[in-house]
DNA sequence: TTGAAAGCGATACCAG
DNA sequence: CTGGTATCGCTTTCAA
């Protein structure tokens, strides 16, 4: 491959007129111009990114921690991420931690050994205090989880506001024993959730039963599990909260194929309002997240994070949550 | 933040033998290489990869060109390509082209620059004449598609089989008017499935109707306007072979809408047997595209290029496209 | 077993 | 407006 400084010979000049050239400096008369683009079109070259880095100290590249590729939630997350990236022609370097936080704190080496300018999480499997150490390295920016201990930058929603809503539509459609199911335990986002269904419960005089929470469902399977379980308690509850549309999903499906009427008999309330939603039968009341958007605003944040102007980053405004009434409910 | 130097002095060695000890070279002595250590950690060092790369020719970054992030399909090949390259410290560049010939145009200079060492390609929007040229600046892989006048390593399936199969089925299932739809019409992959689906009439003594072919569904609204567009047709079809579980799904979303029974009326066979294809009512026949275990290969053949050892990349049993019977058809 | 020094390919300061 | 040169941080001969 050919280098700078064969530009400069097959041009007739130094490798700082070229390096002007490239980066489109005023000061260079017309003529030079032309020679220098002619040797590097003749030449097929294109500046090696990595002496540029190491020269410039800027990579254009951010990491994305994702938990699981495969979840849709996180794959329109992304995609808003990457539309803001490629629009501003920043590179995505997309780490998939499998919820596991030795995975990811390796990933987070990737700010010390300045392969990235920056991180985007859109999940925290460590606790802030071990990890902390990495924003001395550049930006960390987290999206759709939060921890208001750190002092991170984020953008995120108001989960207990999702709790709220989803839990209290229930007990407007007349149901009383409501149960609670989220993925891990450990995120913020469904503590969140569980304290607004907590509020929504208490609101109405109602009394949260711990047989009613279910904290280990992430997937379609589980939502057929936790069907059962329901099922097996010795007072079954009506309807049922859910931390996400495959959760959901499954429930819709095992309350079918056991012969439970939804929602007349068992009502169901995803989270998301991922494509999914409309497909099952029946099709599923949800609380929609803008997932697409809240990657496009964390993109956006980063942004202003490492140009470090000050651009105040427009005052957009607050991103909801809301819910999408359908017939599982 | 430390460099090298830094390191070196600490320990009041030389940065040869620094670098020694972070790559493991041998001849260093212990006790040296204690001194090394016990450096390194005091300074909190982590080696500059730019220079690393500069140095060594070597980014350890393959990048992935995906032509849509949230389309489960290529979510869970990607899932694939990830999990062998985590296992095998590579990172992974993902570029989203948005089946935008310019903008895959553009990513292919990351090879160029240097920034990558291979591309894991998983569509191809530009024509192989066109970026044939970038192949000289490291390996390019193919997979999921092909093109076979290219040459160029992939990983693929049997795409006529698929066409075939499901095609088939749907006769034996006692259809005679069976019409075949698929995404972008430019596709290899789409093209190979025709020929399947052509194959199969052909073998049962069936004429190919152009009024059954519909070449622009690539999603679940899509798949809804083609079913008004087949119910629409003077002589309608009593079955549809799709390319996509997502196509299917809105077919017989809106064939219940429109009070068609499935499969009865109209069966439907989807395709790559997602995870929605088990939520839809009913439950999808699709035919299963083994994803996760592609992008495994992909990534796994990129590595015996790049790490261009004569590992012969273990025969490994052909990958095989299989009908999953449920009851759409 | 260790160190000195050249060089990877680009940028930017300082002269002219 | 243009060129020489030091420099970014690391690896790798070559000598000792």
């Amino acid at each position: 491959m050919a280098t700078i400084k064969d530009v400069a010979n097959l041009a007739g000049l130094s490798r700082s007129t070229v390096s002007r050239v490239m980066n489109k400096y005023p000061y260079v008369s017309e003529e030079k111009k032309r020679l220098v683009e002619e040797a590097m079109k003749s030449l097929n070259y294109y500046p090696n990114s990595s002496a540029q880095t190491l020269r410039s100290q800027k990579t254009d590249t951010i990491a994305v921690f994702i938990p699981m590729l495969t979840n849709p939630f996180f794959s329109h997350l992304l995609e808003g991420i990457d539309t803001v990236a490629t629009e501003k022609g920043i590179r995505l370097l997309v780490c998939q931690t499998k919820y596991e936080a030795a995975i990811e704190k390796e990933f987070f080496n990737l700010l010390k050994s300045k392969q990235v300018d920056g991180i985007i999480l859109t999940s925290l499997e460590n606790d802030w205090a071990s990890v902390r150490e990495f924003a001395e390295h550049g930006p960390i920016v987290m999206c759709n989880e939060y921890d208001a201990s750190s002092g991170m930058p984020n953008v995120c929603l108001d989960q207990v506001y999702g709790g709220y809503i989803g839990t209290r539509h229930l007990i407007e459609k007349g149901h009383r024993k409501i149960a609670f199911c989220q993925g891990r335990f450990k995120s913020l986002v469904s503590k969140a959730r569980e304290s607004g269904y907590k509020l929504a419960l208490e609101e109405f005089g109602l009394a949260a039963k711990e047989e009613y929470a279910f904290r280990i469902a992430a997937d379609y399977q589980d939502g057929k599990e936790v069907l059962k379980q329901m099922r097996a308690l010795s007072d079954p509850p009506t309807a049922i909260f859910t931390g996400s549309d495959q959760v959901a999903a499954g429930l819709v499906y095992e309350a079918r194929n056991l012969g439970l009427k939804v929602p007349e008999e068992i009502a169901v309330i995803g989270f998301d309002d991922q494509p999914i939603a409309e497909v099952t039968y029946p099709q599923l009341t949800t609380i929609r997240q803008p997932a697409r958007e809240i990657g496009r605003r964390a993109m956006l944040l980063m942004l202003s994070k490492i140009l470090s102007e000050e651009n105040q980053l427009e005052d957009l405004e607050p991103l909801m949550l809301e819910l999408i009434e359908r017939s599982s409910t």
